[in-house]
DNA sequence: TCTGGGGTCCTAGGACCC
DNA sequence: TCTGGGGTCCTAGGACCC
């Protein structure tokens, strides 16, 4: 196989320098942005913070005894996304084949461009540049044969950093290097290795092969490769990713909550985003799962198919709620979930049935009216009830015509 | 005063079928 | 008196990623 040239554009602490950007006056300081939640954690620290020893995932009291003078920003994700998309057309100009890895991670496979555009450092250099004068923001960018290589050497300078790894460079960087670096070998896999007497990637590679297959089945074949730095897997342009398998979304609740109507509430507003946003892509679950957490962190799904694949909030929240009832609940509840999978393409096609056509018509235009007017701007109205006190909210509930629907 | 939310993939055990 | 074996679907949970 011809060698490849693969980019791994990172953008450095994304969410905090894109708020430092909007916002002079925190430049240089150390921020940390969060959730609006209350129960919230860090989300990104600013390089400034960081040197305190703030990181992603920190609770607040956590963060602010580490760094007193923590400056906290709640987050705005339509900021980050803009800036996100401007970031891809830029990359897009250089090659049709972009990954969108996550909001603020990219892939570009360069091979055979270098007649174009000239070596890959250059063009490295070239969209820094460019993602500079665009956004005022900084990226690490890693060159490497492969994925795996490449979104290593980004993480070898930061932050604006360039770190080419060659063919030749492959054994020289790997030999010392810990495991646990490598993208895909996490905390739990680091111990299983270390048990083994493998903790770098040089140790990983000469391993035998049949000693980790045993021990890791399927992903034992793929450690020793990439112990050897070897990867295959391709950049897989925009527009062209695999359908979506699921769409969930899950809540941790201001406060522990064990009344079951009122965890019933919520499983109905989680219904309705998930629903909403199922019908908006067109797609349709066959099976409804409904994930809650324990104050102590133990956290549980449980899932079921449904008789017919559904994208209707009211039978998400029917089916959510009947897993609820079914569970003998040990506890008060810290988050709820809820997600539909095993995902089938809508199918455009009359209802039969007046009740069915109701329905549609009905969902329909909540989520016209909320896509213009923001999400929630219509709701069910057993939504609203949060005001005066516990409502009536039945698992068998169903919306029986446009007066259920009123606006907040 | 504690610890977010969005996903994917893999495994293992039981049900069920031929 | 004896007690196959493979394939597939379903569910729960773990590991990992950003």
């Amino acid at each position: 196989m011809k060698s490849r040239v693969i980019l791994h554009i990172d953008m450095n602490a994304f969410f905090a320098s894109v708020e430092e950007r909007c916002n002079p006056a925190l430049r240089g300081k150390p921020i940390a942005v969060i959730g609006s939640s209350k129960r919230t954690v860090v989300t990104t620290a600013s390089y400034e913070a960081r040197k305190y020893g703030v990181k992603t995932g920190m609770n607040r009291y956590e963060a602010m005894r580490l760094c007193p003078r923590l400056i906290f920003v709640i987050g705005d994700n339509t900021k980050y996304v803009d800036a996100s998309l401007r970031i891809l057309e830029i990359l897009k100009g250089f090659s049709p084949r972009v990954e969108a890895y996550s909001i603020d991670e990219a892939f570009v496979d360069m091979t055979g461009t270098a007649l174009l555009f000239g070596p890959a450092e250059g063009i490295a250099l070239e969209i820094k540049r460019r993602i500079m004068g665009d956004t005022g923001l900084t990226a690490s960018i890693g060159i490497a044969p492969n994925k795996l290589l490449a979104k290593l050497a980004s993480d070898m300078q930061k932050p604006d950093g360039l770190v080419v790894i060659g063919e030749g460079d492959v054994r020289g960087v790997l030999e010392g290097l810990p495991v646990e670096e490598l993208w895909g070998i996490g905390p739990r896999l680091t111990c299983h290795l270390a048990a083994m007497g493998i903790r770098t990637c040089g140790e990983l590679g000469r391993a035998p092969a049949s000693a980790l297959r045993r021990r890791f089945g399927v992903i034992g074949e793929r450690l020793k490769a990439m112990g050897e730095g070897v990867d295959e897997s391709p950049v897989i342009p925009i527009g062209e990713e695999a359908e979506a398998k699921s769409v969930g979304h899950s809540m941790t609740l201001p406060t522990d909550v064990s009344e079951s109507d009122e965890l019933k509430r919520h499983i109905l507003k989680l219904s309705g985003m998930v629903g909403a946003r199922a019908r908006r892509y067109g797609l349709k679950g066959g099976k409804v799962s409904l994930t809650l957490r324990y104050p102590d962190f133990y956290t549980f799904s449980r899932q079921k198919s449904v008789p017919a694949p559904t994208n209707d909030t009211g039978r998400i929240c029917d089916y959510a709620s009947a897993i609820l009832s079914s569970l003998k609940l040990r506890d008060a509840v810290r988050l709820v979930g809820v997600a539909i999978s095993g995902l089938v393409k809508e199918e455009r096609q009359m209802p039969l049935f007046d009740e069915e056509r109701r329905r549609e018509a009905l969902l329909k235009a909540v989520d016209a009216v909320n896509s213009r007017f923001g999400d929630f701007t219509l709701t069910w109205g057993t939504l609203l009830q949060e005001e005066d006190g516990p409502g009536v909210i039945s698992p068998s509930w169903r919306p029986e015509g446009v007066k259920r629907v009123e606006f907040s």
